[in-house]
DNA sequence: CTTGTAAACGGAACATAGTTCCACATCTAA
DNA sequence: TTAGATGTGGAACTATGTTCCGTTTACAAG
C-alpha cells in the first residue's frame, strides 16, 4: 500500500510498466546516487549542491536529473526507508508500553529522525511544491502509526481524544527544524510539552512529572 | 536599550559617529526601500527577490545593498517596530488578564505576529547567520516579555516554572512556519496545546493563590 | 553662485544554485 | 553484429544574492 511514486528511482532491477528491463549501467547509477546522497547528506546536510552528490557518486547532472527529475525526489528517496522503520516503531512500542507512555515514547522517537537529518525538516516544511511528494510518503505512513497509538491512548483516558494526527505530526516536524548542536535537549522538551499538552484535561489531568 | 546595530539603516537624519549629517536623497532612499519592503513583503513574501524591491522603491540594487549590507538587515529593519508592538502587548496583557490568561493570550499574539508574515518564521529558524541580529533582537526584546507573564503564571500556580522563555519563543515560531491557507486555525491549535502542556503539573514553582 | 569632494548611486558583472537540452555513448534484443 | 531505444555528460540557461566601480549628486566652504 505505502508504494507511491515518489520518485523515479524505484522500480527494483525488473521491467517498468513498458516491459522492457532496466538497463544494467542506469540501476547502478540510481544506486551510486542514493548512496553518494547518504554520505553527502550526513557531511553537508540535505541542501547540498547536486552538483556535489553526482560528482560524489561519479555520475554528470544529466544523470542525476533522468532518475530524479527534481532534487526533492532524491531527498525522498533517500529517506524513504527511515520513515518506513519510523512508522514500525509505533506497534512495537504500543506492545511494550501503557498507551500514554507509547505515545509519548513515539513522539520522541518521530523527533529523533527528524532531528538527526540536517535540513530535513526545514525542506519538508518550506512549503517548495517539490517536497510535496515527500511530504505526502510521510503523511501516508506516519500517520495511521501515529493515529493508531493516539486512539488508544483517548480510549485509555490517558490524553484528549480531539486532536488530529496530522497536525501532531507538522507540530513535532516544525519543532525539530532548529537543528543541531545543543538544541536537542530542548527539542525533546518541547516535545514533551507538547504532549503533556495532550494530557492536559484527559481524565487524569493531576500535577506530576 | 533595544538599539542594537540590527542595521545600517537607522540613524535619524542627524549625523553619524563621523560627525558629517547624512545625505538627504540617502535618507530619502532609505525610507523609499523600508516602504517598498514592507509592501513587497505583504504581496511575495520575505523570500522575494533583491531586484524587485530595489525596482519598487525605485532604486538600484547597489543601493539598497549600501544601506543593507545583507538581505536581511532589511528584513530585519522591517519588522523591528512590529516586534516591539509585540513586546509591547505583554504588560498591557498582564493587566487585563489573569496570569495564565495573559500568558495564554500573548502566546497566540506573538504566533499570530509571526504567522502573518510569509516566511518570516522560516527566514528566522534557517540557521543561516545573515539572520543572527534579527534573531538577536527578537530574543532581546520578546524574552523579557515572556519571562515576565511566565513568571507570574508559575508564582500563581497555574503553569510549571520550569520551563525557560527563549525556549518557547523559539517553538512557537518553529510552530508558525507553516503558514498560510488553512493552517492558522492549526497553528493556534497546536500553540494552545503547548500552553497546555504548560499547564499540565503546575505547581512546580513556588506558588500560592 | 561656484566649486571641490566625499558620499551616494546604478546597474553590469560575478558567484552559486537548480534545471534543461542534446549530441554522443552504451546497452540489449534479435 | 547491429540497429535503435535508452542512458550519459556537461555546457548552457535561469534565477538570485552580492560585489565592483565609473558616474552622479549633495552640500559646505569660499
Amino acid at each position: 500500500m505505502p508504494e507511491e511514486k515518489i520518485s523515479t528511482a524505484d522500480a527494483s532491477k525488473r521491467e517498468g510498466s513498458t516491459g522492457r528491463p532496466v538497463r544494467a549501467d542506469a540501476q547502478r547509477n540510481v544506486e551510486a546516487l542514493l548512496e553518494a546522497a547518504l554520505a553527502v547528506f550526513a557531511k553537508s546536510g540535505v541542501d547540498a549542491p547536486v552538483r556535489e552528490i553526482a560528482d560524489a557518486a561519479g555520475v554528470g547532472v544529466g544523470t542525476f536529473y533522468r532518475h530524479f527529475p527534481q532534487r526533492a525526489d532524491l531527498v525522498a528517496a533517500v529517506f524513504r526507508h527511515e520513515v518506513d522503520a519510523c512508522a514500525d516503531a509505533a506497534p512495537i512500542l504500543a506492545s511494550e508500553h501503557e498507551p500514554g507512555e507509547a505515545l509519548a515514547r513515539w513522539m520522541q522517537r518521530y523527533a529523533d529522525f527528524i532531528a538527526t537529518k540536517r535540513g530535513l525538516a526545514s525542506a519538508l516544511h518550506s512549503g517548495h511544491p517539490a517536497y510535496g511528494a515527500l511530504h505526502a510518503y510521510f503523511n501516508e505512513r506516519l500517520q495511521p502509526a501515529l493515529a493508531g497509538l493516539l486512539k488508544a491512548a483517548a480510549t485509555a483516558g490517558e490524553v484528549r481524544g480531539d486532536v488530529e494526527p496530522e497536525e501532531l505530526l507538522r507540530a513535532v516536524g516544525s519543532l525539530c527544524m532548529q537543528a543541531s548542536d545543543d538544541g536537542r535537549d530542548q527539542t525533546r522538551r518541547m516535545v514533551a510539552l507538547l504532549v503533556d499538552g495532550l494530557r492536559y484535561g484527559a481524565g487524569t489531568a493531576r500535577g506530576d512529572r
